[in-house]
DNA sequence: CAGTAGCATCGTCGTATGTCAATATAGACC
DNA sequence: GGTCTATATTGACATACGACGATGCTACTG
């Protein structure tokens, strides 16, 4: 039952989010609400602030798991939504996890509002 | 089992919300999760655009009943949640209930992602 | 004072979501 | 190969959320 959210590779186009300058017909408002869904969520906020704040914007996930305070399979679940939704990039390098913010995405967000 | 955001008056501050640029304490993220709650629903993204749209930018319940076509007291459901977070005003004239846009509150949601 | 229209609230139901323990997988190292 | 470490997946559970029908509440209208 894993819904397009849940799924690990992006699934939401990159651009063309769409904005709330004009009536949204429903499935582009189920588009933009599934990728607002992502970081409408205490724990994904902090690890967007987190990775962020890190020097190159990249962190894995032992330093998450320890920062947020919660299960390692819990974090690992958060971190796969926001990957889904195109906001972080994973990269293995050896044993680690490494994500990466995609700051495009996140202003594909303000875009929604700003325009 | 009331939660803030389903109460009628704004429970968020109108202003200083936060954004991304330094790790987010629990509380702040808790707080900047239920605005981006309330946008994260394809029905209130609708709602937002369809009320924007609007010449000046207001629209009575029955007229967005029939927008989205879902029922009314559903409808009502999700003005009350936009309400809650600040994001609409509520103003009653005569029998019709008048919802606003509030252009400050959009900006706020933008403001985290532009920062 | 009815009666009606517009909106809000209540109670309920099905589904989605967040969390964890347990387990599986992938890679490093001996 | 065997073991340990880091991460991902699975299954289960409690809670939150979105939808509706039924009902309550105002305010206009006769």
């Amino acid at each position: 039952m894993a819904t397009a959210l849940t799924m690990a590779s992006p699934v939401l186009a990159a651009s063309c989010t769409g904005t709330l300058t004009s009536p949204l017909p429903r499935a582009q408002a189920d588009e933009l609400s599934t990728l607002l869904k992502a970081v409408a969520d205490p724990v994904r906020l902090q690890l967007l602030s987190i990775i962020r704040a890190a020097v190159p914007q990249t962190a894995c996930v032992c330093d998450l798991t320890d920062a947020v305070g919660l299960s390692q399979p819990t974090v690992s679940h958060h971190l796969k939504v926001l990957t889904g939704a195109g906001i972080l990039t994973r990269q293995r390098h050896g044993s680690w996890a490494w994500f990466t913010l995609v700051p495009s995405r996140l202003q594909d967000i303000a875009r929604i509002f700003n325009a």
